[in-house]
DNA sequence: TGCAATTCATCAGTACACTGACGATTATCG
DNA sequence: CGATAATCGTCAGTGTACTGATGAATTGCA
């Protein structure tokens, strides 16, 4: 059949099987953390917030790389929900200064167990041993090809403070 | 540093680093295809009706794992792009028939260099020994996980025609 | 046969991702 | 200093993904 044959070829291709397993961990990261109505992306932005006091959209876009536009509906949605703070830069009047609530913080220490059960079922098909084998393939697919995406995680800006 | 620490188990989550990879992947789709115009999802939407002459979308859904309500938009694109036709179904006028036009056969014929430099360039971090490691943890763990996600590839329907 | 349950495509609503552009502001350098 | 360049957040537009709902059509079964 060769319909079948090139049904094979489509579904085996490293892009497509990467969209499925994306969809899938979005979908059980939701699932187990349903209780506290963050996405896995606001949940990320969330904790990232929490250990830059005061960072701007763009720096965190760049750790936690995101797109510049796609965060400021994200950083509004955790806002709206009181997770997070919202003020204009003090010294660059340009940005927005990020900070976390208490809210924001409990949310962080009570979703814990769902955040960390999210990743080991994500990982379950796979047996003990494969697993950091894997990750570490992954981490190193994310990081050589880093460039490539539009949103590519930046090292710490060398402020040419050269003063 | 309690937050170059928290940055580094946010970072290394297995779905941080999975929805990391999935933006990369379809960055580099796009890139590698521009001149072509489509994108991952419709290549495979494509691919998908010129090897299953007629299928339905709910049908297709099964086979590529899109969600019944996406794939309404990804055919009216691949339709206003004259790729694929779009009739009423014949059998059950439920449904809607879709074909694929010379035009877009002539498509997946010519877009066939860029789909496949686009696989290359994803696993291009990994040496060769590792890639197919890497594929096959990926393929078990999209199979395994299958039934996490909203749409599931389904089995071929046992049509209970048990005449 | 007739009605309830199911299925198909679609809608409205929400969220993420990216392109290209913009005004406001800040940095750089002649 | 002052003009130019760069940066920050945002906007409009497009595309993917999912929830929950609906009307139309089909199926299953009493």
């Amino acid at each position: 059949m060769a319909r079948l044959d090139d049904d094979r070829r489509l579904l085996e291709m490293p892009g497509h099987l990467i969209r499925r397993l994306h969809q899938i961990s979005f979908a059980l990261f939701l699932d187990q953390a349903k209780a506290f109505g963050v996405t896995p992306v606001q949940y990320a932005a969330l904790v990232a917030i929490g250990s830059h006091p005061g960072i701007d959209q763009t720096a965190l876009c760049s750790i936690i790389a995101f797109d510049r536009t796609t965060i400021g509906g994200v950083v509004g949605r955790l806002e709206k929900k009181k997770l997070i703070k919202r003020l204009n830069g003090a010294h660059d009047r340009r940005t927005k200064s990020l900070s976390i609530t208490p809210a924001g913080r409990t949310l962080i220490r009570r979703i814990e167990p769902a955040v960390q059960s999210t990743q080991r079922l994500i990982l379950a098909p796979l047996k003990a041993s494969e697993r950091n084998t894997f990750m570490q393939m992954l981490w190193h697919l994310v990081h050589l090809n880093n460039a490539h995406s539009r949103a590519p995680v930046r090292e710490r800006e060398r402020k040419r403070r050269t003063s």
